[in-house]
DNA sequence: GAGCTGCGGTACTAGACGGTACAGTACTCA
DNA sequence: TGAGTACTGTACCGTCTAGTACCGCAGCTC
């Protein structure tokens, strides 16, 4: 996809967000290609052109959707890890993750790339590994730099990350997803999950003081 | 839907499962009613008189479905609010847990209702709360007994028993859904994932003893 | 300003879909 | 045995779909 005019690359972006609109709302078999011309304000012969049919279009975008995704978690990790007051940071920590990933527009996505996996495994699987996986291992350095200072006490990082965040989005994240509607869990709610969550994880893998 | 033939209950529930596998394999947009009357082997005309059309046939089975779910965790439940050993009952109860809510079959309705919950929220919602929702329910109950009993220290039993949940499924749960293949955990890899879920939980909710 | 390229609009093909109609066959029950 | 019902098989309708062909216009390059 090197060497495009600059008119054509505004193009192809255009029918990348329309196309990725229509997959979340109707889904891969439901979407047409004459929705994602429509709405694109683009010729279906223009989509042709630059996608060679409906699948690689679907694939350019979920792979895109998960390169655009760089770690949010990078800074605050780095932040927390040096922090002399481990609640407090796990806490705000717990907050940020929990707004982050409960954001509507990665749950939509999330819920596409779920319901379309047995259709592309493949696609499904890089998604996950590329996105949240990503994030999962910020957060398990982080968590082995506070072992370190012995302000946590964690035997595997990787684990202690994921029971972070099962405890953290579990309930909001299954609430979302069969709801079908991305405002199915309140910003407060949010809240009690994420202090609730970093509690136990606090009393999970805290060290006595 | 009382009063029907034997032979008519019988055509209806082979179409039933014919559709739920359909469905399961392709998605209600992908699914055709051609391929759900070859499957029942029962003709088309068969499946249009027990089901008003494709919509009804979706709600019925997915309803059946979440119906049929008696919750597997009474008995066990049980057992464990009424145990001295709160450490191995809590292991056993997360052990039967994990295999139970990543059976195939469950992950695979779980992934259809999710990617459909954009079309058929009410449906979504009304399954997760009879099936998942019991669940959680019944082992809350289990914790708030053992509270009172003074083997574990929950102020909140579902807070707690989501906590649960969420230890032991999110890692799991989360790679089937996104794998689209329901082998991508092994039985040893669920008997690890549970058996550091009920550690953390034991940590965070377990009495200092 | 001629020529080329990219794009829009529309019409098209070939097939699949949900749902219906109908004629003929198997079963049930009196 | 006979009447009535349930079922099968196939053909069909109208609609939608992915993908292509073609024509005509706009804008850029030399």
């Amino acid at each position: 996809m090197t060497d495009l005019t600059p008119r054509a690359a505004a193009k192809r972006q255009q029918i990348m967000d329309a196309a990725l609109a229509v997959f979340l709302e109707n889904g891969y078999v439901g979407a047409s290609m004459d929705q994602v011309a429509a709405l694109a304000a683009v010729s279906k012969q223009t989509v042709y052109k630059q996608f060679k049919d409906k699948e690689h279009l679907f694939r350019s975008i979920i792979e895109d959707v998960g390169d655009r995704v760089d770690d949010p978690f990078v800074e605050i990790s780095e932040q927390v890890a040096e922090t002399d007051d481990v609640e407090r940071a796990i806490h705000e920590l717990a907050g940020r993750f929990v707004t982050t990933i409960m954001d509507p527009r990665v749950q939509q996505i999330r819920r596409l790339v779920i319901g379309e996996a047995v259709r592309f495994p493949a696609l499904g699987r890089a998604y996950w590994e590329r996105g949240f996986g990503r994030a999962i291992a910020t957060v398990a350095g982080c968590f082995a730099r506070l072992d370190e200072r012995g302000l946590l006490k964690v035997e595997d990082p990787m684990t202690a990350a994921n029971h972070f965040a099962g405890l953290l989005l579990w309930i909001p994240s299954n609430r979302v997803m069969f709801h079908g509607r991305t405002d199915a869990v309140s910003a407060e709610e949010l809240g009690t999950f994420a202090a609730s969550g970093a509690r136990a994880f606090l009393t999970a893998y805290g060290t006595p003081s």
